[in-house]
DNA sequence: TATTGTTATACTCTATAACTATA
DNA sequence: TATAGTTATAGAGTATAACAATA
């Protein structure tokens, strides 16, 4: 039965889910960042700005937040706001030179495996990586 | 290299991860409960009741906090408190039949493997189940 | 003295609704 | 009229600090 067998990753995927779940907050949190300024910094590329109408999406959350989100960024001095030449309405978010420099050690630092992942042998990384790879490009999402 | 395979499994998982991470406030959402009151209702057994102190230790937050979520699940009738005879400092939480019913029902619905896990091949169901296995048996956390 | 749990306070995220300014 | 973004507001989570009751 495939359904019993997908039941148990899934708990075991869980499992791993759940022990990492406060990954996330404790690297921001090292930044002195909450979890969503750091997803936004995460968004954002170096050099390009993106409309805020991008970030509302990306989060996935409501608009009126994000324009705090932002605005408690900016305070700090990692990003900043611009206009937009073609459409006047839209507003502009670029990483400052600090964003940039910080966005690399955020980014840096949640690319370091966790434990668990970090200690499997060889072998079983391999095998690891081609069927995260199937199930992450066979699913349409 | 074993890190650069461990890095590649990590971006891996990471983006699996990061998939699902609307799943449980969704979950939450369907059940009209926040993601921390969804959690504690999760870590508690039908029957026997848990001391606060232990749902603190368990959710890895404030112990303020907890008053605050157990208050509001308390108000929904899902869990009551009562008195420990030993300790009468402790307050022991206990799921209401009400609240063992809801429980039962949430678990139910995490339980269902998401899309990129349920339409896996069964080799590689098994493979990954053995693999995640070791990784969460041979690492200490 | 130490521990369990609560209250008070302050900050951030969250959505909804109403608003401004553009298009 | 519709869209991009803001503001106002209210509810929930978070930590810190101070506190009561009990051990």
């Amino acid at each position: 039965m495939p359904k019993t067998r997908a039941c148990e990753a899934w708990e075991l995927l869980f499992d791993l889910l759940m022990r990492q779940r406060t990954r996330l907050p404790q690297v921001a949190a090292e930044f002195e960042l909450s979890e969503p300024q750091c997803h936004v910094l995460r968004l954002m590329e170096p050099g390009a700005g993106v409309p805020m109408r991008r970030l509302v999406e990306r989060l996935g959350c409501d608009a009126s937040n994000v324009t705090g989100i932002v605005d408690r960024l900016e305070a700090r001095l990692l990003v900043e706001r611009t206009a937009c030449a073609h459409d006047r309405r839209v507003r502009m978010v670029r990483l400052t030179p600090r964003g940039v420099e910080t966005r690399a050690r955020i980014v840096a630092r949640m690319n370091e495996p966790p434990e668990p992942i970090a200690g499997l042998p060889a072998d079983d990384l391999a095998a690891l990586c081609s069927i995260l790879r199937r199930a992450l490009t066979t699913s349409g999402r």
